[in-house]
DNA sequence: GCACCGCACATGGCCGGCATCAAGGATGTG
DNA sequence: CACATCCTTGATGCCGGCCATGTGCGGTGC
């Protein structure tokens, strides 16, 4: 491959002088800038980003650690990161870490040793173990989908309390008093914040914490959905409402129930979470806690860049709003 | 942030000794090594990718381009191309072309900066332009989901041809006489194939071409599907089924007949491609044609670990065979 | 006692850019 | 004509690792 010393052999100047055309072009003479130019074309000279990194001390790509890219929550976090990058000019390393701790140590290391100019991460693991080992390589990182704790760091996440506080009051109103709660892995912080929402919305009413029955699922898919619905078949008792951690929960449990012949919204009522495209399609179209994910992606993308840009940064946490989106699943039977 | 240099004189060895340590553990004693092993432990010292890259030559980094990040058949392309890489110790970067030639161009550029190990690529333009400006820099790549043309480069797909036929021989088997090809961008040739695959199966069973009526959109979305459906119900002499040219049209598609009371299955079978997990959770569950997305992902990444890899290097085309899941949404009015 | 050998570690060059500074040429000015 | 100034270009060093080559030292054999 073509390097800035063949250019410069083939256009009779030093590698000083490509390197101005490329970087400073007005401080070339035309001529001297066309030749050069004309020679990088037929070369096809491309500059080595490696050089330019080890040079400039900083890279020029962020990286960006999912939770679950099966999740097209996740998809539209990662498209407004990557809107917001690149329109700065840096590329975007998105990885996937699958709620796996180990996965994300992985990646941190990756991060460390690619030297990115900084994280936006969704955290697995709710130690924070991986996170503090992190911290001590000194590169910047924000929080997506999480507040961040003290002033540490930035973060962007979505109020969670409030979004599980829409989604049972609006069960409770529509008259429910059993509600299952459908949490994914007890670990995750946002799965804590919206259970709490759900739990503030049944004291608001009045109504027993026992009202809301917790079923954790080791995963955050349809296939933990499936699962938890039949669960929630088999309780004695059966509630007559679900709220789902996440719309792939929703659907799965959905499914579980139309195969049993249960009916939705009628025999049993189900809210989601996220409003992903997928959920208006679904068997009954899902109700479900819309999250601004793709503002939430730029958003953390337009922080980290400002902590690595300008001089006076200040941490900072911004929590969005969710919004509820009522549809069939959720309506009260005629 | 700490060097090899700062280890170097914790430790009070030279930076070729840390080295050692590193990437030659057993030329170096014991007690120097474990002396050397605390002072990076101390200092967090990861070493610098780019300075490995810029001495060794080649990146430890393999890119991966998709036509659509929010199709999950790609998250599965990624998954498994992802895990193949890692067991090699390469991470791989994901990157979105969102089917813009000019996105695609942006990315290989960029690619080419990194000078990334290769290029895994489902490429979105049909004219070939940015495949061959990239062919230049010399960057191996593997063609995905596409079959390479003549044995410039690797390629893995699945057949196409065969999987179109799949899905309109189920159609015509259940006695559809006119069926709806909801196409997506006229330049792909998944989608060219897809439609010569089906006007075989038409043949076959002794139809005129024009029993497929074919309905180009610009995108392969779910909103694309939408609109489709409306482009459909709008026809004179409506057809009987559809054919998508992949799962989230048919989505969209049944999502537009549902809403105007048009029944799937008995008035309008439908069948998708792709075969992914909200497939089996629509409205009414999606007959489709599977692929062997992380395969498919996980082979091309193999192929391409391969040619940088070892010394003999043969350009393959791998061709995956496709199968029809068939579910309630094409099933026979009773 | 001397030559030789191997081990453990040190040293210097190099990868490919970019910035800094110096040098050279053209032009303007007194 | 001498000298200053501006504009353009060239040479050099450095970023942070890794590799090839040195170097010093202790041990061994004759």
């Amino acid at each position: 491959m073509a390097g800035i010393k063949d250019v410069a052999k083939h256009a009779g100047v030093s590698v000083g002088t490509v390197s101005n055309v490329i970087n400073h072009p007005d401080m070339v003479s035309e001529e001297t800038r066309k030749r050069v130019r004309a020679v990088i074309e037929r070369l096809g000279y491309v500059r080595s980003e490696s050089a330019r990194h080890l040079r400039a001390g900083r890279s020029r790509i962020m990286a960006l650690l999912v939770l679950d890219m099966g999740n097209p929550f996740f998809v539209d976090v990662a498209r407004g990161a990557e809107r917001a990058a690149r329109q700065a000019g840096l590329g975007v390393m998105v990885c996937n870490s699958a709620q796996s701790p180990d996965e994300e140590a992985d990646y941190l290391g990756l991060f460390a040793e690619q030297r990115v100019r900084g994280v936006l991460l969704t955290p697995a693991d709710a130690s924070g173990r991986n996170i503090e080992a992190f911290r001590r390589h000194g590169i910047p990182f924000v929080l997506v989908d999480r507040v961040a704790e003290g002033t540490t760091e930035c973060s962007v996440s979505v109020d969670d309390v409030l979004g599980g506080a829409l989604a049972v009051r609006h069960l409770v109103d529509a008259g429910h008093r059993s509600i299952a709660y459908v949490s994914g892995p007890a670990g995750l912080h946002q799965v804590r914040d919206r259970r709490q929402g759900a739990l503030n919305a049944l004291a608001e009413a009045g109504l027993p914490p026992e009202a809301l029955r917790e079923l954790p699922t080791e995963h955050l898919d349809v296939a933990a959905g499936r699962d938890a619905g039949s669960r929630i078949l088999g309780l004695a008792q059966r509630p007559t409402a679900v709220f789902c951690a996440n719309d792939l929960l929703a659907l799965g449990v959905l499914q579980t129930m139309y195969a049993a012949g249960v009916r939705v919204p009628e025999d049993m009522a189900i809210v989601g979470y996220d409003d992903i495209e997928f959920a208006a399609a679904a068997v009954v179209p899902l109700t479900s806690v819309r999250q601004p994910a793709v503002t939430m992606g730029a958003m953390a993308a337009e922080l980290l860049l400002e902590e690595t840009e300008s001089e006076d940064h200040e941490h900072r946490r911004v929590v969005l709003q969710p919004e509820l989106v009522v549809r069939r699943s959720s309506l009260p039977a005629r």
